[in-house]
Formats: C-alpha cells, sequence, structure tokens
DNA sequence: CCGCCAATCTTAACGCCGTTAACATAATGG
DNA sequence: CCATTATGTTAACGGCGTTAAGATTGGCGG
C-alpha cells in the first residue's frame, strides 16, 4: 500500500521512515508510554537491535517523530497565519485542535528533555519554524520574533492551556470558551504594538 | 538528622513519608528519568518490594510526591496573593520562580498522565486549592474560579511560558523579560472584570 | 562480470525496571 | 500471651534500552 513499508528480503528499503511512522502510530494508540524502541521496531517488522542502524538511541528516534509533529504543525497554521481574513484567536484555535486531535504526539513535541533531545537541530529548527508563523500575524512588524513579547506571550498562553486542558487541571467545559479566553490577550498586544511599533 | 528516617530494625517507622522524599531527592538530582521505584527504595534504605506496603504502584507514588509538590507551591504563593501590595506579576514571577527551582517536581506536576494519576483525590484537590489562590486575586469578585476566564487565562499564560522555557522552546533570555510580558494580560483582564464584575 | 566493502539486519546477552508471590518479622490489641 | 495484621524480605517473571558478534546484501571498483 505504502510506497516503500513492504518488507521483501532481508534489507527493509526505507526502515528509518518505517519507524517514524509506526512510533507515530503506537503515541496515538497507546500513549507515550506505550512507545518503546522494541515495540517500534516489531510494529514494523523487524528485529529489536535494527533501530540501531537508523538512531543512535532512543532519545533520537523520539526527536525524530517529535521533529514530524513540528513540521505537520507548520503546515496546518501555515496558510492561516498569511491569510489576512484569519484573527490572531483563529490561528490559536486551529493550535489548540492540533494539540486535541494528536495528544501523544503534541505531549512528546512539548514535553521534558526526557525522551526528546531539545536541542537536536532538525528539532529546534522546525520548532522555530512554527513559532514565526505565529509571530507573524501575533508580532510588531520589524521586529524578529525571538525578541519580541507579543508572540511569545500569544504561544505561551495557547500553549499552557492545551496543556492544563490535556492534563485535567482545568474543567473540559472550558473547551467551548477558549476564543473568550484568547481574547483577553488582544488589548495588551495591541497596546505593545503600538508603543513599540514601526 | 531528619525526624523519622532513621531505619533501625526490621521495620523502617515512617517509610511512607521517606520514600516520598526519597523521590523528591531524586527527582531534582537525576530529573523524572532517575525516578524508579527500586531506585526510590534503595534510597529509603529498604528492599525493592517494601513500596508496595504503602502504595500501589509507581503511578500512586509519583501523585503523592506531585501533591508534595503542589502544597509546596500553594505555601509559597499563599502569602503573596493575600497581600494587597502584591500584583499579579509578581504573583506569576514568584509562581515562574519556584518552576524553576524545582524543574523536575514542576515537570512531574505538570505532566501528562503516563507518571501521576491526574484524578487522584489529594493531587487534584491540592493542585485547586494552588489554582484558587490565584484566582483570589486575578479573578472577578463573585464568582467561582472554575468559571472565569480570568484566572484560566493568566495561569496559562505562567504555565506555558514556565514549560517553553524548561524546555528550551524559547530563549534564555526571555527570563528577564518576564514581568513584561506577564503584564500583556493586564487590559485584557481589567476589560473584562469591568464587564463582568459585580 | 566478479569480488569486496560498507550498510543493514539478526540473534544473544547484560543490567535495570515494575510487579507479583511466598515467606519472615514485629507491633498491636483481644 | 498469643494470634492477627501490618510491614518488610527474597526470588522470580517479562519487558525495556543497549551492546556485541555475526549474517546478509546492495553497490562499486576492477
Amino acid at each position: 500500500m505504502n510506497s516503500k513499508t513492504q518488507a521483501r528480503g532481508y534489507h527493509h528499503g526505507d526502515l528509518r521512515t518505517a519507524l517514524i511512522e509506526a512510533g507515530l502510530a503506537l503515541l496515538e494508540r497507546d500513549g507515550a508510554a506505550g512507545v518503546s524502541l522494541r515495540a517500534v521496531a516489531r510494529q514494523a517488522g523487524v528485529s529489536q537491535a535494527a533501530p540501531y542502524a537508523h538512531f543512535a538511541g532512543k532519545r533520537e528516534l523520539m526527536s525524530a517523530i517529535a521533529t514530524v509533529g513540528f513540521s505537520r504543525l507548520r503546515d496546518l497554521i501555515a496558510p492561516l497565519a498569511s491569510d489576512p481574513a484569519r484573527s490572531i484567536v483563529d490561528l490559536g484555535v486551529a493550535y489548540i485542535e492540533f494539540a486535541k486531535a494528536n495528544p501523544g504526539l503534541y505531549a512528546l513535541m512539548f514535553g521534558s528533555g526526557e525522551y526528546i533531545d531539545s536541542r537536536d537541530v532538525q528539532l529546534s529548527h522546525a520548532s522555530r519554524q512554527a513559532f514565526e508563523l505565529l509571530a507573524m500575524k501575533v508580532g510588531r512588524r520589524g521586529s524578529n520574533a525571538v525578541d519580541d513579547p507579543g508572540p511569545i506571550a500569544a504561544w505561551s498562553l495557547v500553549h499552557g492551556l492545551v496543556m492544563l486542558l490535556m492534563n485535567e487541571k482545568i474543567p473540559a467545559e472550558m473547551n467551548e470558551r477558549l476564543p473568550e479566553i484568547l481574547r483577553l490577550l488582544e488589548p495588551g498586544i495591541a497596546e505593545h504594538t503600538r508603543k513599540g511599533g514601526v
């Protein structure tokens, strides 16, 4: 079915990709706890030690999976970020929907350094790309995203909401009031943009 | 040295407490990955299966540790929340400092359900207490915290900031601009309070 | 076309983990 | 005072990440 997922002989053909896809599948099926190198290898129809030909260890596999997650997030919000008809709140809602649709993946992407290596080059590059899309809409023009408190506040608010909702720290009823919550940041951002903008 | 930490005979005396304290110590020394039931038991000078006399399994121990974390957080912010001279931003800064001083513990408290049981009675009670202190300062009077978007937005913003800083998704230089970022929420909260307040 | 090399994959083993079962010890209270 | 019960021990199970040693194979230089 898939392009190269059919293992035939001794060699797989595209095991690296197959392992990442198997990891993504296990992540959503059984949660992060269900993702083990051995389980991923099993899922890909390969022996337990085979992944070590493509990844130095578990953290590297997990980082690769998280990188795929950031790419998907970027692809999801890119059209919204460049569409002037979409508001900041629209962007936030789409972001939250991505997290709710892929809870295991999202938790991996933003989890502590236990599973992934935050300094992995591919990974931090992918996460920066996603962030800059957000900043394009939120930030004041002419400043680079990393120095601008506006986008950072927006990302933090949205990310915090997602985490607290997912881990049941705030009640699920709040799901329907997300736009209302996100809007609370708008006056502050507007004021800040006016003060510091071009 | 400690009150009852000195194991003497066959029976420990207060093993439950000792295990939680050992877990807290390992959490900060080696990170969440270094906390295993066996390591905790070892640290407490007791056999590998001894913890099962006090906890049903690893998740229950971890939940107990996280509960202690929420109690500490509550004790830290309680005086600030009830002091009218302290602003919302002061509260947020103190919160973030707690997280930075206890990164392993904080990550456990707000981590996914993999290690802890979010529905644990003690745990959710302790986390609610801490949240209500925040709401006392941020929320509009007369509404219960859980229904008020203001406190939820404030908590989300602060929590998101902490997580993104800890996991190196935003640069560490932002540490010095936290008050500036937190202030971005103030206009929105003020407006919202005026509209819906008593 | 052939032979060799490097990449890829396998099996086997190590120590660590969570958990359970069977048993030992000690504190307590009827 | 002795039996019950809470607390602790040792031993074992399967699963995990990782490494070592060897098998298989695709591809490239001759």
